[in-house]
Formats: structure tokens, C-alpha cells, sequence
DNA sequence: TCTTGACCTGGAGTCAGCTCAAGGATTTAT
DNA sequence: ATAAATCCTTGAGCTGACTCCAGGTCAAGA
């Protein structure tokens, strides 16, 4: 697969998907002979996966960190697992952190709502008294 | 109170209370007779909504438009409030996808409990087989 | 064969959102 | 009364994460 179709099948600019590699968030992709970019299933697995924890807001550097154990082999499985672990804690408190502000929005909806019929109920009556 | 109390009062470096300020995130604060910012408790009420919707994930635009609204009174209730609504929805989707995404790294971090185990196994096996 | 489009690299540019520095006025503690 | 701390403004600098550009190579269709 090249890059372009790596791209559109996972929406991620080529620019990036370069550049990912280069900071080394994909462990370097296969060549053929004249130097293009060949990925393998496993390389588009990792995509989607960079692609994925990116979006969950996983830094850059965290994940760079996570390749680099992974291509350290076995020996780095608890370290790995840790790290995975300290982010998934982050993201969970990240998410009760983003609920509760929902619930704030949610309420300050509604005080609108209130606020506007206030307000149409004040205009109509100056309306009126004319 | 003064710009450093409200600094430590929310935990908003005094320097982006400036900053906020000068971008219209928060409306002009009153000032003492030689200058100094004097915020009050309506101030600090906006420097605590500003910090709380920054921390959801709403842009410095968008919080900015917001205000803008605001200081233009009630005929932009409904604008107003047509905005929380965006950013609202924008928001629980974005919860949504964080949610899915914590259900990922804990199976993710589930498998590594396996792989872990598999391999404390195989070099147990390979210790005795010594 | 020629040309057009996709790919390559290295490095510069961009954007959001701060953060810091310089130079000067003001307040507070001694 | 004076030194130290805090405030002010303007404008530059920084960080993370891309995104674009120039200049060159390669591949596939007319």
C-alpha cells in the first residue's frame, strides 16, 4: 500500500503520516527498491492506532515513548502496560472532567431558555401598554 | 481584588489573566485610580467560566464571540445561547469518542495482563530446563 | 519517448495559546 | 524615605503539532 492510499483510507494527511514516522510515532515503514513508502498491514495497524490515540489526545512525546518500548521487545511489556496505564488514567479523569462540564453547559442551556421567555414576555407587554 | 489573588484564587497565571483580557475573553476589567486592575466578583465569575470552558476544549475564538454577545446585551440571547448549544453537542461527541477510546486501552492494557503472564512463563520454563 | 503526476527529503512556515522580557510606574514593608 | 515587590504595557518568544515548499527522483499513460 502507498502512502496516498494509507492516507485516504485512514484520513490522515501524507504530510503527516511522514511526519509521524519521522518522530517516530510508526516504526519506519518497509521501501520498495526506488525508496516509496510500502505500508504492511501491521504498519497500517499502527496508523490507525497513532491515529486513534491522537484523537484521544495521547501527546507526541507519549506516544513516541510507547514505540520505542514496543520496538525494545518483550523485555519493556510491564513498562509498556504501565505507561498505557497512566493514560488511560488521565483520559479517564479527563473525561469526568469534560461530563461534569457538559452537565454545567447543559444547565446554562436551559437558564436561556428561561431568560428568552422573560425577555419576549417583557417585550410584549411594552407592546401592549402602547 | 487584585490581579495576583485572582491568579491564585483560580489557579490562572497572571500573565494569560492579561491575556484572556486583552483577547475579549473576559470583559475590560475596572481599574484603581493609578491603573491597577481591580476584578470584581462578576469579574472573577467570568475568569472562572473562561477557565472552566478552556478546559473542556472551546476555542479562545469562540469564547471570545461569546463575550462579544454578552456585552451586547439581550438581543443576542438567543445567539447566545444557540452557541452553548454547537459547543455543547461538539462536546458530547467528543465525550463520546474519549469514552470509546478508554474502552480501547483497557482492553489494550487487559492483553498486556496476558502477555505478560505468557512470558514470565516461558522464562520460568526456561530457567528449569536448565 | 515524453510528460504528467506521485513520491522523496530537508527545512522553513503556520497556528493556537500562551509565556516571558524590558522598561517604567506604584505600592508596601522596613 | 527608600528598597523590594507588584503592577502596568508592548511586543517578542516559545511549544506542540502539524503543513507547506523547493528541488529532485520515479512511474505510468498518450
Amino acid at each position: 500500500m502507498n502512502i496516498s492510499e494509507v492516507s485516504k483510507k485512514y484520513g490522515v494527511p501524507i504530510d503527516t503520516l511522514r511526519y509521524y514516522e519521522k518522530e517516530g510515532l510508526i516504526p519506519p515503514v518497509r521501501r520498495t527498491e526506488s525508496g516509496l513508502r510500502d505500508y504492511s498491514e501491521k504498519d497500517c495497524g499502527w496508523v490507525e492506532f497513532i491515529k486513534c490515540m491522537r484523537s484521544a489526545g495521547l501527546s507526541i512525546e507519549t506516544l513516541r515513548e510507547y514505540i520505542d518500548l514496543y520496538q525494545k521487545g518483550n523485555r519493556t511489556l510491564l513498562k509498556r502496560k504501565n505507561l498505557l496505564i497512566a493514560e488511560r488514567d488521565r483520559l479517564a479523569r479527563r473525561v469526568e472532567e469534560m461530563q461534569a462540564i457538559l452537565q454545567r453547559l447543559n444547565y446554562k442551556i436551559d437558564t436561556y431558555e428561561d431568560k428568552i421567555v422573560a425577555c419576549e414576555k417583557k417585550l410584549l407587554q411594552k407592546r401592549n401598554s402602547k
